[in-house]
DNA sequence: GATGAATGAGTATTCATTCAT
DNA sequence: GATGAATGAATACTCATTCAT
């Protein structure tokens, strides 16, 4: 039997840690977005988290750690996000249709957060390459599908390199496109995105 | 015997003041790639100019003009070498695949300058909205290129701004690829993004 | 018992920060009688204050808040002082001679204060219009006093205006001299000038 | 006989010299009136003078005898303007009577030059050192005379030093009303001025 | 004599970070 | 855990001064 009262208690601690944590990061997204990365001082951050300035220093070793925590909640959260709904499927086209419709989805839904992390990989080093180091493994994953595509003859014969590079910037651009016209009719882009990766990569009649 | 010692010499100091502006933002460039928009501070952008920070501001009335020029002069280099390469040409597609290629061989020649104007734009915010106004603008255009394909019956049925923005993207990606791996090779690359739009917007055999 | 604990702390908290903004204020006065005005800089003030020169940016939103502070701090005390030195008295000549007196023997209490928000008048664009909007109302004031003594038949015939001229010079130079000359017999100082205005004012017989 | 050729030389090279630092000397007037002595830079001097800032540092050694050129070229102007108004008179009252009302007009011909020289002496420790001194020169004579004018009988008992203080700082006041109050009646304000000092040492009636 | 490019010390101000409370 | 006072390094920018031309 553990002493129940420790454990309960370094439970609330760590609870009552990661929940500030979380409320600071999600300040920080807002004032990157509000103010641009370069003016998103800790005080503009305290400010909208209504806690101190010191108390994000008490919370994160430095500012580089905040920036890092950033980038990494919203990677996690669009991983979590996006594996469930691309999981299992028939054909290569129709994964890639669920991919992309996906991701158009998630970006509708937290055009912010992917906002604050492109300004943070504009000007973070460390942030940046982490986060570089994530697309070249997506991308890869990504040339890997298209390969797989091709090889189970689904797709017609193209660089597979260029295909997930293009896709990919294509699905970077999302984000900005939404939050610059709100009103854009999200599953309509969504279907067109698709349909432009499906015509890209199927193969056309002899 | 020539009337001109004044004037060649107004000539020199206009020369020796474009020189050292030019000089300056160049290093700006080179800084911001470096170490990111935010870091690129006058002391950083003066060490790489092999100049003292305070000359920065003798020749730049202040940082954003100094953003500004770096934006404008980028943006003026670019369009002079496109404008060159896309003048009159036959169908649509091979307009198209003309943008596409030179664009990308733009690319290859100056990776920097444009990594560079893409931080700009992710956070100075004048700098940021003539840069928008210049996208908007060439967004615009590809739309209407896209629209008249289409009503010439060269192109299939797809939502112009949609094929805009994923072009526009894929362009947008072109210097970071390059950048990050040098060895690729560039009319390879060319011709197969070229291709790639021209499967995503060509007629399918019905 | 007391559930004063939070009061006591923010009015601790409160008194502090008043104690500092109004330490940083002397230190002020003390640099820019030294200094000048020109030469008192952040850093100078700070030394005086024994204090970090970006505490006074963290007490004070910029140098004009800083020196818009000072005079009115010092306006505040000298108004503080003089008022309640001249309520209510029998004839206007006796008035005049407390209004002087009064005066000069704040000068000796405060000879440095009163400097330095003469040379602020000097400099500082929008202190002096605050100091000269008070200025010119005590002016007005004098004028009004001296025309009132004519009009009750106590004062010969002059103009208001010089005279009211004449004496606010003399009541500003009074700070210099104590400064100059620490020895000077106050209240001899005083007396004297006191019988200068009343020579200067009063009926000469027939 | 000396070479001639080398003396004229040396007289015009002093007199065009001559003539830039007294053109120097009256725009950093201007630009004091016109700015405030802290932003009186070389440039907005320069820019005011016609020439370029470096032809400043060439004329004057730096920036501290400019400013005491400033002090001493508007002493040495004043005094020779006032000295020969003031000279030979009847009675000690005659002689502050065209003492005075020769400062008033003075004043009222050369506002700026007053202006300027009690802005830098607010500033500048070296020049209002100099100033104090020739202030203080002054102020023994105007004691001396109302001295004199004790011993003579003309005058009443009065303290001579507070009645040279109140004279100074009442002549002292003049040129900023004339440049508040352009419209003033200069000839009744210097008659005034001069009747209220002719009340202030006159004997009374017994 | 005169210019203007260039410097380096100085300016106020910002800000992440520390620490006593 | 949390605050806010305080610091010190960094920022863009100013300016008198130097110097090659």
């Amino acid at each position: 039997m553990q002493p129940e009262n420790e454990r309960s208690d370094q439970g609330r601690r760590s609870f009552i840690e990661a929940a500030r944590r979380a409320q600071i990061v999600d300040a920080a997204i807002e004032t990157i977005v509000e103010l641009g990365y370069a003016k998103a001082s800790f005080a503009q951050i305290a400010r909208r988290a209504g806690v101190s300035a010191g108390l994000i220093s008490y919370h994160f070793a430095n500012r580089e750690e905040l920036i890092n925590q950033v980038m990494i909640t919203v990677h996690e959260s669009m991983d979590a996000d996006l594996t469930t709904k691309t999981e299992g499927s028939g054909s290569y086209a129709v994964s890639l249709r669920r991919l992309i419709e996906g991701y158009v989805h998630y970006c509708a839904a937290h055009p912010k957060e992917l906002i604050a992390i492109s300004r943070i990989a504009a000007n973070a080093t460390e942030a940046r390459e982490w986060a570089d180091g994530q697309r070249d493994a997506t991308l890869d994953e990504l040339e890997d599908m298209f390969r797989e595509g091709q090889q189970a003859g689904e797709y017609r014969d193209f660089a597979p390199r260029v295909m997930a590079l293009t896709l990919m910037a294509a699905l970077e651009a999302v984000p900005r496109e939404l939050f610059e016209r709100p009103d854009t009719e999200v599953a309509a882009y969504a279907t067109e995105l698709a349909d432009v990766f499906d015509h890209a990569t199927r193969k056309t009649a002899p």
